[in-house]
DNA sequence: TCTGGGGTCCTAGGACCC
DNA sequence: TCTGGGGTCCTAGGACCC
C-alpha cells in the first residue's frame, strides 16, 4: 500500500500556528505583489473566496467578512515543511517528498495502515500544529482520491481505500476534473464526450484514452483500476530545469529597469544552479506582455542560448533580452510586462527503435523482443519511437514496395504485437 | 545485388502539478 | 489600476555525428 500525506491549507495553517488568535477565523495568503489568493483557510473557502482569484475581485468578500490577509512568507513555509517531512520520515523512511506540503510513503508490509497513519497525523499536529490528512491505497492516483475523501468526509483525517465497491462508489461521486493529472483542458474534452465522473472515465476503452490523452491519461486510468503505473521515487533526483520568474506589479516603461530586472533574475538563477551543483546546457530569456489586458496586443517571446557543458562562456543575458524585445516588437522598445529567465539543464531522453514492415520480414526478431522490453520500461518513463527520421523514411520514399513501418504512435505498436 | 545503422542533442509547444 | 512562481513529462519531429 501507498500513503499520501497532505497538509491542510498549508500556507494558511502555517500563518495560524504563529497566531493562534486566528483559529476558526477566515484567513488567506496572497501571491507575490499581493496579486492573487494562493491559500485559504476552511472559513475563507466557505465564504466563497476562490483559489487563484485576483485580490481586487475578492475585495468585497474580504472586507465584509473581516478576512485576515497575509503576504507570502516562503521562508516560514519552507521551514515548517522541513519539520513536517522530518517527522513523517522518522515514522516511514521510504518517503517521496512530492511538494512543499505533500509526501508519498511506501506502506508495503505494514500490518495496520490506518493505525500508523493516525499516529503520524497526531504526531505532526502535536509537534508542528499543522493539520494533515492521509489517504492510503494501492496506487498513487488512488491515494490522491483517498486523501480527497479523508479531507472532506472523515473525522479522523485518515482513509484507507482498498475495497472495490468503495472505490467505485467514490469515483461515481467524483467529477473527472478532480482527478490527479486531469486538468482543465482534458476535463473540458471529456465532458464534451459526456464523461463527467471519475467512474465514467475508468469505464472508457483504453485505446481511446491513449489516443486522446497520451500515455499519461492511460496511466491515470490504469492506476484508478488498481494497477500501479507511477512508481514512488524515494531518492532525491537533481533538478532538470531551474526557473526564476516574477511579474512586475506595475507597467514597465523604461528599458533600463527591465535590464536591471533581467540581471538580478539571472544572478538568482545562477545561484540556484550552483546550489544544485548543476551546469546549464542552455539558457532562455522569456518575456510576456500582460495576458489579461484587452487594450493591448499580447506578446510572448523567448530567446535561447545553447552551449556545450562544461563551459566557461560568458553569456550576455541582458543583450539577448534586448534583441528579443526588438524582434517581438519589430520596433524600438516601448514598454510591456513581465520578465523571466529559464535554464534547462538536462535535455529530454527518448528511446528510438528502427523497424521495417512485418510482411517483408524485415523486422529483426531479436529487435522486436527487445522492443517489448523497452516499451515496458517506457511505460514507466519515456517515449518509444518505432522508426526514426532517417532510415525508415528513406525506405518509404525510395522503395515503396517495402512499405516500411515508420511510426511514433502507440496504436501502431499495438498492431505489431507489442 | 542491396544502399546504413546506431546514436546524441536540440527545438518548441502542450498538458499537467502544487 | 491591480491577475503567482516553481516545476514535471510528453509529442513530434530536425540536425548532425561516425
Amino acid at each position: 500500500m501507498i500513503a499520501l500525506a497532505d497538509c491542510n491549507n498549508f500556507y494558511a495553517s502555517c500563518e495560524r500556528v504563529f497566531n493562534p488568535a486566528l483559529k476558526n477565523k477566515p484567513l488567506i495568503v496572497l501571491s507575490n505583489n499581493d496579486g492573487c489568493v494562493i491559500a485559504r483557510s476552511n472559513e475563507a473557502k466557505a465564504i466563497g473566496i476562490r483559489m487563484g482569484e485576483p485580490v481586487f475581485k475578492a475585495k468585497k468578500l474580504i472586507v465584509e467578512n473581516n478576512v485576515n490577509v497575509f503576504s507570502t512568507n516562503f521562508a516560514l513555509y519552507g521551514d515548517m515543511s522541513k519539520r513536517v517531512m522530518s517527522l513523517l520520515s522518522n515514522m516511514s523512511p521510504d518517503i517521496e517528498i512530492y511538494s512543499i506540503d505533500e509526501a508519498f510513503m511506501d506502506f508495503s508490509g505494514i500490518q495496520d495502515c490506518f493505525k500508523l497513519a493516525s499516529e503520524m497525523r497526531e504526531t505532526v499536529i502535536k509537534h508542528t500544529g499543522i493539520p494533515i490528512s492521509i489517504g492510503i491505497a494501492k496506487t498513487k492516483t488512488l491515494t490522491k482520491v483517498a486523501n480527497h475523501y479523508a479531507k472532506r468526509h472523515t473525522k479522523e483525517g485518515v482513509y484507507v481505500l482498498d475495497n472495490k465497491n468503495q472505490i467505485n462508489s467514490i469515483l461515481k461521486s467524483m467529477p473527472v476534473s478532480k482527478l490527479w493529472g486531469i486538468g482543465s483542458r482534458y476535463a473540458r474534452m471529456l465532458n464534451g464526450y459526456g464523461i463527467n465522473s471519475a467512474f465514467d472515465f475508468i469505464s472508457l476503452d483504453e485505446s481511446w484514452v491513449l489516443k486522446k490523452m497520451t500515455i499519461m491519461g492511460l496511466k491515470i486510468q490504469q492506476e484508478l483500476k488498481g494497477k500501479p503505473r507511477i512508481s514512488i521515487n524515494t531518492s532525491l533526483s537533481p533538478k532538470k530545469n531551474i526557473c526564476t520568474s516574477r511579474s512586475f506589479g506595475v507597467k514597465v516603461t523604461q528599458l533600463q529597469s527591465l535590464k536591471e530586472s533581467i540581471s538580478s533574475h539571472a544572478a538568482r538563477c545562477a545561484e540556484k544552479l550552483r546550489l544544485e551543483k548543476g551546469c546549464a546546457r542552455y539558457v532562455s530569456v522569456i518575456i510576456k506582455t500582460n495576458p489579461f489586458s484587452e487594450s493591448e496586443e499580447y506578446y510572448h517571446g523567448y530567446k535561447t542560448m545553447s552551449f556545450n557543458t562544461p563551459t566557461n562562456d560568458t553569456i550576455d543575458i541582458v543583450s539577448a533580452a534586448e534583441s528579443l524585445l526588438k524582434s517581438i516588437y519589430k520596433k524600438e522598445f516601448v514598454y510591456k510586462k513581465s520578465g523571466v529567465i529559464v535554464g534547462d539543464i538536462i535535455p529530454q531522453n527518448q528511446i528510438q527503435l528502427n523497424m521495417f514492415d512485418i510482411d517483408e520480414k524485415r523486422i529483426k526478431r531479436d529487435k522486436l523482443n527487445s522492443a517489448v522490453d523497452l516499451i515496458n520500461q517506457a511505460v514507466g518513463r519515456n517515449t518509444v519511437h518505432i522508426g526514426s527520421q532517417g532510415i525508415a523514411r528513406k525506405w518509404q520514399l525510395k522503395q515503396e514496395k517495402l512499405s516500411p513501418c515508420y511510426t511514433t504512435k502507440w496504436d501502431d505498436l499495438l498492431k505489431v504485437g507489442c
